[in-house]
Parts: C-alpha cells; structure tokens; sequence
DNA sequence: AAGTGGTCTAGACCACTAT
DNA sequence: TAGTGGTCTAGACCACTTT
C-alpha cells in the first residue's frame, strides 16, 4: 500500500532543525502537515498531545501550541478542549476566495493600465440616495474607469461618492488612475470599512461594447459601498469584469507545503 | 469634529476586565480595534508598543503579541519589526469570499433537499480522462444532482468519479443526496485536498431547463478536483448556481465587534 | 483521578530600525 | 545606543472529558 511505504520511508525525516532560520512552531506546523500529508495521520486521527509533542520535539509549550494554533487555522485540525487534536476531514466549507489573488495577477502583467472614462458632477436619484443616505437630488461625484490589460479591456468600474463641502473631500479617488489607487482605496485615510457582494451578472448592452465582447456575455460584478468613520456611506459602485479574464481560484484541504 | 467627541467621551471605557469570561488577548484585541474604529489610532498611526501596552493594561508580552497577532490576522494593523505596529488603510486586496456563508445561508432554510438526477458508469471522453489523470475510454461514475431550496431549484451538480476496482471506492459520495454530503465531501476520508475555481457562465439550455430559468441567464460555476492521499484526481465536477439564488458576500477593514 | 487543550506569566535573547 | 517587534522558555493554573 503506497500510504504506508511513504510512512516508512520518511519516518526519521520529521525533526526540527534549530540552526534553521525557519521559526520551530513554523518547522513543528509544516512538520505535522506534511505527516497528514504522507498518511501518517488520517483523516479522524488523534494527533499526539502537545505534553508528547513537547517531549518529542524537545520545544517548549507555547511553541507546541503555537505550531497547532496554525493548523487550526489553516483548516487541517480541529482542537477539542478535553479531549485531543484530530486532523480534519476535506470539507468545502472552508474554502475561501482572496482578491489578493486577482489584485497579484493583475500586478503581474506590468501592462495594466487603467483610464479614466468619466467623471463629472450627477445629481443623486433614488437608487444613488439609498445607497449613499443622501436626498434624492443631492450631489454626487460619478466616475468612470476602464481597466486595459496588455491594450485589452478587462473590466471597467462605476463609482459614485458622497460631494459634500462639509465633508473632507475624497480627492485621491478621483486622481486614482493607477491599478494601485483602484485596491488600495482609503488612501485618503478617511474610510473605515466596505461591504462588498460578487454576483455572476449578464452584461448590458453598453458594458459589452466597452469591454469588446459578443452578447449574450457573462461577468462578474463585484459592488462595493464604503464607509467613512462616522459610519457614512461615502462611495458607492462596482465593477464589472470578463469572464474570460477572470477566474477565482482557491484551494482545500491538505496541502503539501505552504 | 465627530470623531474627537467619541474620542473624548470614550477613553475610560477602554480596559479589559479580569473577571470576563473572555480571554485577556481576545478583550485586549476588542479594545484596540474598538480604539482604531473610534478614531483613536487612525490609518497610518503607530500604535503604542508592546511594551506600553504590557504596562498600561497590566498584561505579560505574550498576552500582547497575541492580540496583535489577532488584529494582523484580521488585516487591522499590520507590523514592521524595529519600527512598531501600524493601523492599516482600507484595501480592497484583503477581501476574501468564504463558501462558509452559503453553507449557512443553506442550512439555515431547513428546507433544502438534494435530488439525484442521474447516476450511471460513463466512459471517459477526453476532457473527463485529462482531468482524471485516466486514458480515454476508461470508466467512470457519473453524478447528476439538484438541490432545491423552499421547493424551487437553486442549483446543481455535475461529477465525474474514478471507477477504479483497485481503489477503495467513493461509496459516501455516490450516497451524497444530502446537503451536508454535498459540502462534507470527504466523508470517505480517501480525499486530502482539491482545487477550486469560480467563474461566470452563461447557463446552457439544459441547466436553464433544470434551474427553471429564461435565457439568456447568467450563472455562478464552481469547479472542483479532489486528489487522494497518493496525490491522485479522484473527482472531477462543478455546481452551477441561479444567479438569483446566490450572492457572495464580505466585509473589508475596520468592523466594530468581531 | 488522569489526561487533554486553553490561558497566562515574567522573564530571556535575538533581529531589525532609527539616531 | 535605544527602542521596536519576533521567538522561545519552563513552568503555573484552569476548564473540560473520560475512566
């Protein structure tokens, strides 16, 4: 059975090195990971207790319970006060998607470029004002970008801020032209906290041309209302992406290394 | 000013109450982030070190480095070593999108079911045979499943397993009519990680047939391969969901409880 | 009663950054 | 040199679970 070949072979490989410049709870946590991995610890299992750990491993108890700590929130084992340490079965419900992801991708090509479509004064109506706490009729700053990735669009952005000459202007938003200024938002360190939701949307007729593709085509829009730290709805809007430029990706479970 | 007010009328409210049932470096991580969403440490601050912070709330070093670390999990502050712990702007990039929210949103309605539409021994095509690391005619189990939410269908889906009488088999998945084996997919416990992806798509006449929606209409796909224990494709499939019926959710910076 | 994880102490030493 | 975060020690005491 290859599970317990690979549990033989390499079973006087696991140890910490202390002249690593790898923390030890870092080398403990990759330690045990990479024994889930191999199959010497199943789905189910028990983990040895971090008084044995301790001993083994010749660490001290933080440093046990540190190297568990990590495990736990990477979703490999589960702690039962009481009880033991068990290594987690595959569940899909950890799974989680990062923007971070995207926002590296993009960083990547060095070629994105983003344009700013428009941006002009509009007067608030009822949807705008929902969302913003505003009057209908209130002013309001509109902006729209596009984002181009090696010279093609990939996806383009509508936002809408609160003008009010009461309140500090959001002037750094405008002059975000940079794919930097896009993520990084709060660069005028007056935001306090977003909502965003990600919905898988059929384009309109406007947004597929600007974007260069075929009708009927899929995106995703991701919408987002930021708030100030008085709790004020400050900007509202999204973006719309092609399918095709986009893909979240993620992964569960066990892996290797990390 | 707002923000000095709250400042102001708040400052002896920030202490950490011996007797509480939560933990010190858990009511210490509240109290900083509760100071940051007030307005005391504003973006781009430093927040006093560990060592004023041991003293003014009468706590070990460990305790400190524990709630900071909580709050460099949570993308509050983030720290630089030799210069100190600093809040951190909005950023768009530490979003995350968790498949633990549907779960809920799914189990909270006691009304889903799982129907199994199909369930039959396919040969593998070419797509199928890349995916499962098979050779092209090779057999496999298929899956077809549709899970319904308040009696009306939210989404379903597809699955591709290895037919392999020299690997255990997958009996759990076959038996997944339940919402819980849906997302629980290890229930064999053979299964050690997958990989995930998520795109937009335009619903096929047949999953717009299914999902009892109009075309065009757009949809959410959530592709996923699970490997075994010897780092083997195992199960190959994706869900596509009503557009209508999901919506991934998040929060970004700065939230006033956790 | 024995064994488990959970919290916390009061230091030590190190690596890094500034002046 | 002084101040910062980063790691680690060797215990203590507590809460919880099983025998």
């Amino acid at each position: 059975m290859k599970k317990n070949e690979a549990k033989g072979a390499e079973e006087h490989t696991y140890h910490i090195d202390r002249k690593s410049y790898e923390p030890a709870y870092s080398q403990l946590a990759n330690l045990l990971r990479r024994q889930i991995a191999d199959g010497v610890f199943s789905p189910g299992d028990r983990l040895p207790s971090e008084a044995e750990l301790r001993e083994r491993y010749e660490v001290s108890p933080m440093t046990v319970r540190r190297a568990i700590n990590t495990l736990v929130d990477q979703n490999v084992v589960s702690t039962m006060q009481g009880l033991g340490t068990f290594v987690r079965r595959l569940d899909l419900g950890t799974a989680a998607f990062h923007l971070q992801n995207v926002q590296n991708l993009l960083s990547d090509t060095a070629s994105a470029t983003v344009n700013l479509l428009d941006a002009r004064i509009v007067s608030a109506d009822e949807s705008i004002a929902e969302r913003l706490g505003l009057a209908v009729g209130n002013n309001t700053i509109y902006l729209k970008r596009l984002l181009m990735v090696d010279d093609e669009p990939a996806f383009f952005h509508r936002e809408y801020l609160v003008y009010d000459p009461a309140r500090p202007i959001v002037e750094a938003e405008m002059e975000a032209t940079s794919l930097e200024g896009l993520f990084d938002i709060g660069s005028s360190n007056i935001l306090k906290r977003g909502e965003l939701t990600v919905e898988a949307a059929i384009m309109s007729e406007e947004e597929a041309h600007i974007l260069q593709v075929a009708l009927p085509a899929a995106a995703f829009r991701l919408e987002h209302v930021f708030f100030d730290f008085d709790e004020r709805p400050t900007s509202w809007g999204w973006f719309v992406c092609r399918s095709d430029r986009l893909k979240l990706t993620t992964n569960v479970g066990i892996e290797p290394e990390e």
